[in-house]
DNA sequence: AAGCTGACCAAGA
DNA sequence: CTCTTGGCCAGCT
């Protein structure tokens, strides 16, 4: 075992955490697994180490909030109507008023 | 072994 | 505000 898969299993666990209506950003994951600089591993995580569907990665969006990965999934529309249907506002592929459905796993679980 | 890629981030022009 | 550059870590060719 080892081999970094801590490092995706860290990932999944922070992100199936993150409450509806919320969203996180891949940098603030990889900062609370404390790789900041590894924002890179934490979406590569999700769609390379074998996409986990019981982890709602559509709730995991870039520091900008937008929607990176939405063309990876389903259809490119599943990752917005998903946030949509938990009561995010979703405008351009990009979360309206996305510093306030932040969800920081380093203050919200205080780690 | 060396280079490239990737669901990124921050800073600079 | 938009575009470009450098850096980061890990896996793949």
């Amino acid at each position: 075992m080892k081999k970094g898969n801590e490092f995706f299993n860290d990932v999944y666990d922070v992100v199936r955490q993150i409450p509806e209506g919320r969203a996180t950003s891949y940098g603030a994951i990889a900062a609370y697994l404390g790789a900041k600089r590894g924002a890179r591993m934490v979406g590569w995580a999700m769609g390379n180490s074998g996409y986990h569907p019981n982890i709602p990665a559509h709730r995991v969006v870039n520091s900008q909030g937008e929607l990176t990965a939405r063309e990876l999934f389903e259809t490119p529309t599943t990752m917005q109507e998903r946030l949509e249907s938990e009561g995010l506002v979703i405008k351009n592929n990009k979360i309206q008023n996305w510093k306030h459905h932040f969800w920081d796993p380093e203050k919200e679980l205080q780690l």
